[in-house]
DNA sequence: ATTCCACGGGAAAGCATGGACC
DNA sequence: GGTCCATGCTTTCCCGTGGAAT
């Protein structure tokens, strides 16, 4: 419904998507750099190094990579690279799958009565020349059991994306491990205002009508984001909306501030609605609550649902509630709390 | 000091679903 | 159409922790 107004400022609305990557990617050039040269060996036919990129949410980790694979099709026709994500694609099967996909030889459905293991051999007969496969948000992997998968296969380099380095590399086995220590480490930091107000600028004249935005207020919304790219495009794109809705013609430090808080309740309210009807009730009990115990947070969610899940199962929805943000744990044993996530106490 | 018990999370087994193969 | 089978969700059983009760 917003489109009916935004279109008075908005002409590509597709520059606030989180996969609209620019022409040229800027601010990032040393890091693309040193990614580029693990990567490049495919264009000639060599096998590429395996990379790790690590860095901060919203530091350009996924688009610097994206662009990269982009740059690399253009210098190169009938390249084999392959980017999942694995907030989707958590699962043993669910990645070998993907890969498979990438490689073009996948098994009709995705869910399919051949093994995990049956994929991997799969692979491993697919891959007859260098590939590179790019696995997004890693950290979100159930069981890193298929890196190994991976890694076995000769000529096929991975790219592992995720926050923190330690994070993965503390589930993997010694063996791979020590053998991904090889491996190129492009560290990604937060961006610096000046980064953040050129990229947001860049949406802007991609995207918007003239003079809908000022350098003044792209350098609030950079400010209130905090290095975080994708909070400041978001926070950028609600604003936008908040003022093309109200009939404005350009964007004041007034609306910018409105759209912070609206921009963070409609992430969470995007993530809520993702929610299942045992965990929607679950964090229901555990919001109106603001605080609760996790033995009176079972009886509340008992009462509300019809056919409650055990126990343990719904101490997994709790580590998935945290998982996604929206709820914290604090104490230990007898004295843990759960806590809901609202709008003011964001967690740092 | 010892026992109790709320809590978290690993392991294994049951079950429903739906693609693959005949 | 019927059978086989892998996945993913779930329950059941269980053990380790650490603060509270005895």
């Amino acid at each position: 419904m917003g489109t009916l107004y935004a279109d008075a400022l908005v002409t590509d609305p597709a520059v606030f998507q989180e996969d609209w990557v620019p022409a040229d990617f800027r601010h990032r050039d040393a890091e693309l750099n040193l990614l580029s040269t693990a990567l490049e060996p495919v264009i000639s036919g060599e096998p590429a190094g395996d990379a790790f990129v690590w860095g901060p949410s919203g530091s350009g980790k996924t688009s610097a990579t994206r662009y990269l694979l982009d740059a690399l099709h253009e210098r190169a026709d009938g390249l084999d690279t392959h980017y999942l994500s694995c907030w989707t694609d958590r699962t043993r099967h669910a990645v070998l799958y993907s890969v498979l996909e990438g490689l073009g030889t996948a098994p009709g459905k995705r869910r399919t009565a051949v093994s995990a293991g049956e994929l991997r051999s799969r692979i491993e007969d697919g891959v007859d020349r260098p590939v590179v496969v790019v696995l997004d948000e890693v950290d979100q992997l159930e069981s890193p059991d298929v890196l190994y998968d991976l890694y076995h296969t000769p000529g096929l380099a991975i790219v592992l994306v995720a926050n923190r380095e330690d994070q993965v590399l503390a589930r993997l086995e010694p063996r791979l491990r020590s053998r991904l220590a090889n491996a190129t480490s492009v560290q990604f930091d937060r961006y610096d205002l000046d980064a953040l107000v050129a990229i947001l600028a860049q949406r802007a004249e991609h995207g918007l009508r003239p003079d809908v935005v000022s350098r003044a207020d792209l350098e609030h919304v950079a400010d209130v984001a905090a290095g975080d790219a994708r909070d400041a495009i978001r926070i950028l794109a609600t604003a936008v909306r908040l003022a093309a809705s109200e009939g404005a013609e350009s964007l004041s430090p007034e609306t910018v501030d409105r759209a912070v808080p609206a921009a963070r309740t409609e992430l969470r309210e995007t993530r809520r609605e993702r929610l299942g009807e045992h965990q929607y009730a679950l964090y229901t009990v555990i919001s109106s609550a603001g605080e609760i115990s996790p033995g009176e947070a079972y009886e509340r969610y008992a009462d509300r649902v019809e056919e409650p899940r055990s126990r343990r199962r719904v101490r997994d929805y709790v580590s998935k509630l945290v998982e996604y943000g929206l709820v914290t744990v604090h104490g230990q044993n007898r004295g843990r709390r759960y806590r809901a996530v609202d709008g003011e106490t964001r967690t740092k």
